[in-house]
DNA sequence: TATATTATTGCAATAAAACGCAAAAACACG
DNA sequence: CGTGTTTTTGCGTTTTATTGCAATAATATA
């Protein structure tokens, strides 16, 4: 293999995954230690990686690091770990959008393998970096807002699939109300999800809890899984176990 | 043998494998290293192919490679800004993905009003950005590589549609080959892109310029515009000129 | 702190490239 | 045809690039 070759390797996998190995890219290349850390130098000299120990960093990815821009980040970290222990392998996955499922997909163990619809593109986006996962993007119109695709063509699509589990977020969430949206393309096309999926799983910050808005997506009990920030047996969540939603 | 069959010889050999070994070379055409190292220097000065220690490699390849740092960045900007001025109020148009095209986005002005048809989602993301474009994202499997929809599911829904332009880029185009490709999946997909649109328009870097890949999308005389980077009457776009493409 | 992992450095073997040169072939032209 | 010129090619030599190894230093991790 052509130096020049094994550099494009290299910038390849930083891109997919926003971080190499140099472990890993001896055995991937069948090269020496020295060689791949000489290329990481010369990669990192024309400014294209970070070189650290152990390996190297995709610039874009250091530099957008600590995105204080997303609300409430630290929880749904915590939020995005837990909703990892539901998805096993050969798992067939409907999800959502938003910033809690994409930290969800950034939290995800690097080897598994399932394949996953989804209606956001920044999700699609982010699950193409994992090699064993097969993506499909359903299609329809683009929401300026919520950056998901919905539409007509979106729940006839939804219609013919039936996933193992959905993941999605949610704006409000209430033991008596169940889950609740505020616009109607929203609501339809969440119903249309619960539809497709034999359980679902909803992702949500604790200042959500408790709260009803005008349209109402389905009653507590089509929910499968509630995960939030807090502790599983926190007082808050009473109102939800008592319905018999697991809680993680 | 004629030093232009090597030459040729050569050049069959970095479009198949999209890179040649000297020492292959060596051995398959049984003249000296000097020689073919003349060659491949002579090639390169063409700006037909990279040459690099050891060897030689494709120039779609390469550049197809890296898309972080993304290659030939000033070029793409000057194409982008061309290809704008295509787009008119009231357009429905049908755009590929790659990092042109995604200048071209970004190079639109503000207010168009517009319907935009596509198979990238970091497209879509870009042209949710203008709030009089009306976004359709086209769904199927998503691509790892090319980062694009691709598949039956979305050969299908570009069947029904009706675009009156086609913005797409391309890895190779050739005034006698036309439009071609290396992956079957790829060609299927520009094939069916192509036949939704009353007129399509390729975005190029000039070094893509007169490269014939394996599988054909369609005769040059498909095409209705040729965007690069180069002046309208550059001499190195005549043999398009002629075959009466539309030079922006 | 102790231990294991990862980096750095200098060195040597090998491979590839560059350079100058000369033989051979192709070409130009009276 | 002959002669001078240009092009092409291969050879030997020098220079440079690439790679792996071993000894040592730095860094991470329990």
């Amino acid at each position: 293999m052509l130096k020049k070759e094994r550099h494009d390797f290299i910038m390849r996998q930083i891109n997919l995954h926003n971080r190499v190995l140099t472990s890993d890219l001896v055995q991937l290349l069948t090269v020496s230690e020295d060689t791949i850390r000489r290329d990481l130098q010369e990669l990192a000299d024309e400014g294209l990686l970070f070189k650290v120990h152990g390996g190297a960093l995709s610039k874009s990815y250091h530099s957008s690091f600590d995105d204080s821009t997303v609300y409430a980040r630290d929880s749904k970290i915590i939020i995005a770990k837990k909703a990892t222990n539901l998805i096993t392998d050969g798992m067939v996955v409907l999800t959502g959008g938003g910033t809690t499922i994409l930290e969800f997909v950034k939290q995800l163990p690097k080897n598994i393998e399932a394949t996953f619809f989804t209606i956001s593109p920044l999700v699609a986006v982010e699950l193409a970096k994992y090699n064993n996962i097969e993506v499909i993007l359903i299609g329809g119109l683009f929401s300026k807002n919520s950056q998901v695709t919905y539409g007509g063509q979106v729940i006839t699509q939804l219609a013919e699939l039936k996933a193992d589990l959905c993941l999605m977020g949610t704006s409000a969430i209430h033991p008596e109300q169940g889950l609740t949206d505020t616009y109607w393309e929203i609501n339809q096309l969440k119903k249309a999800m619960l539809a497709a999926s034999k359980k679902t799983a909803v992702l949500c910050i604790s200042e959500k809890l408790d709260i009803a808005l005008r349209l109402r997506v389905c009653p507590i009990g089509s929910i499968s899984y509630l995960i939030t920030e807090l502790d599983q047996d926190h007082e808050s969540l009473t109102g939800y176990r008592d319905k018999e939603v697991n809680i993680l």
